[in-house]
DNA sequence: CACGAAGATTGCGCCAGCGCAAGTTCGCCG
DNA sequence: CGGCGAACTTGCGCTGGCGCAATCTTCGTG
C-alpha cells in the first residue's frame, strides 16, 4: 500500500478541480487494493463500510433476487466512483461487484465521506453526477427493454460495452474484459440461449465477431442500424 | 406567490437537519407554483434551469423515445425533490413531469443550486439520497422486467404505488390519483390490452376492484403472493 | 497430453402475451 | 339530457423467444 501517486489521477474529472495540495491531501486517506480476476471487492448486502475509485480494470456489478435471479447491473471502467452506498444513506452495499479482470481500486472508509465532501467539496459533486448519468443509464435500459425486441437490446448493449470498454483491434472494436453470453443475457432481460443464436447469425453476415468470452464488433454501424430498429438482413418475404 | 410558510415543510427529512431561521432563507429563495391536473411542470428535453419541492399533489414522469415509444418512469408525491438535472450536470430535463392531480411545488431557479448547497449541505445530501433511492427503484425495476411473467410485474407495480400513493378506503386501498390502464402497462413494459386482461381476472377473483381510471387493493396480502410468485388461483391442472 | 469443466451452439416444441379489431361503458360538455 | 370521445373490455389467432436437452468447443490443470 504505497502512496498514490498524484499523476495517476490528475487527469480525471473527479479531482481536475482540486490543487495538487489537495489531490494529495484526498489520496493520502486512501489506500490502494489489487483484487485478482473473479474476486469479489464487496458483496451485496454487506456493510457499505468503504467506497472506491477504480484506478484500472474493469469491474461487473450484480445483483441477485430473493429467489435467486441474477442479473448485470452495469460494468465498472476505470475511473469511475463506485461503493457510494454510503453516500445515499444506505447501509448496505445492494449489489455485488466482482473484478472482470484483474483491477485496482482506491478505497476509502465511508466513515470519512461526511468528512471528505465538507473539506472536498468536488467529491459531493462528481458522486451526484456519477449516480445521476447512472440513473440515465438505467432509465434508458427499463426503456429499451419495455419496447425493444431482443436482437435490438443485445445490439444496444454490445454497442453500450464498446464504447465504454471498447479497444481498437484490426477486425474491428473489441470488448476489453472477458464476458460470457451468459452476462449479456443478463444485461439484456433474456437467456443465455437466445444470445447465442442472435451472435451466431450476425457473425455469419459479418456483423461481429465471437470466442469464448470474447466479441469483437466488425460492423458498428449496421449493428446501430439494428439497435434502431432496422429490419435485419434476413429472409425475404414474397413481395407483391 | 406569498412567502412559503415554515410549517408546511418543517417535519421533511429535507429540512430537518436546519434551524428555523435557515429553513427561512431557504424558503425566501423559491417561489410556490400551482399547476392544474394534466399540465406539464417541465418538458422532455427543456432547459433545465429550476429545480423543484412538491408541496402537494402528485406527477407523474414520463419519458419518450426518438421512435415516439413512451413510458412512465415513474410517480412523485408530495415531499420529494424533482426536477433536479442541473445538479448532475444536466443541461436539460431528461423526462416530461406532467400533474396527475392539482398539484403545488417550490421552485428555485437552478443558477442557485451551487451557492445553496454550499449554505445548506443538506440539500446536497438529500439531492444524493433522493437520486439514490430513484437508482436503487429503477434497477429493481429492470429486474422485474427482465425475470417476471406480467403479472408478477403488474402486481407489483400496483403494491408499490399503493405503498407510495394509497389512501385508506373502506374496500382497502386506494391508488390516490387518476392513472389509466395504459399509464401501468407503461410502467410495467406491456400493453393496456394485457393489463386489462389481468386486472378483470382479478377484479373477479375479489383481488382488487377497478374504474375508470381508478384501482382499489382489496386484498393486499394475495397481491404480494402473486407479486413473489406464487401460482394465480386459476384453473387447477388434472394432478398425477 | 489427456481430461474435466465451463462455455457455447443448436434443434425442437410450446405458450405467454402481443396485435388487431370490435364492442361497451363511463363521464363530461354543450 | 343527449351525444361524443376517452377509457376500458374482450375474443381470436399468431409468433418471438423461452425451456429443455443433447452436443460440441475451448481452456486450464494435473
Amino acid at each position: 500500500m504505497a502512496a498514490v501517486d498524484r499523476s495517476l489521477v490528475a487527469n480525471l474529472p473527479m479531482f481536475a478541480g482540486l490543487s495538487p495540495a489537495e489531490q494529495d491531501g484526498l489520496l493520502r486517506e486512501a489506500r490502494s487494493v489489487r483484487y485478482t480476476k473473479g474476486s469479489a471487492v464487496f458483496d451485496q448486502g454487506a456493510a457499505a463500510d468503504r467506497f472506491f475509485l477504480l484506478l484500472h480494470g474493469h469491474l461487473r456489478v450484480e445483483k441477485t433476487t430473493p429467489q435467486g435471479q441474477q442479473s448485470v447491473v452495469r460494468y465498472v471502467s476505470a475511473g469511475e466512483l463506485f461503493g457510494v452506498a454510503q453516500a445515499m444513506n444506505m447501509t448496505h452495499y445492494p449489489a455485488t461487484s466482482v473484478a472482470a479482470v484483474d483491477s485496482i481500486a482506491l478505497v476509502w472508509p465511508s466513515s470519512s465521506w461526511q468528512r471528505l465532501i465538507v473539506k472536498y467539496p468536488t467529491l459531493a459533486a462528481s458522486a451526484l453526477q456519477t449516480v445521476g448519468s447512472r440513473l440515465q443509464d438505467t432509465q434508458a435500459r427499463v426503456i429499451e427493454i419495455s419496447n425493444e425486441q431482443v436482437d435490438q437490446r443485445v445490439a444496444h448493449a454490445l454497442l453500450r460495452l464498446a464504447k465504454q470498454a471498447g479497444k481498437k483491434v484490426d477486425a474491428g472494436v473489441e470488448i476489453d474484459f472477458p464476458i460470457s453470453r451468459q452476462d449479456i443475457a443478463e444485461m439484456t432481460g433474456t437467456t443465455l440461449h437466445t444470445v447465442s443464436r442472435i451472435l451466431s447469425a450476425w457473425e455469419s453476415e459479418g456483423l461481429v465477431e465471437g470466442g469464448r468470452q470474447r466479441i469483437v464488433l466488425r460492423d458498428a454501424h449496421r449493428l446501430q442500424g439494428l439497435a434502431e430498429g432496422e429490419e435485419a438482413i434476413q429472409v425475404r418475404r414474397r413481395g407483391p
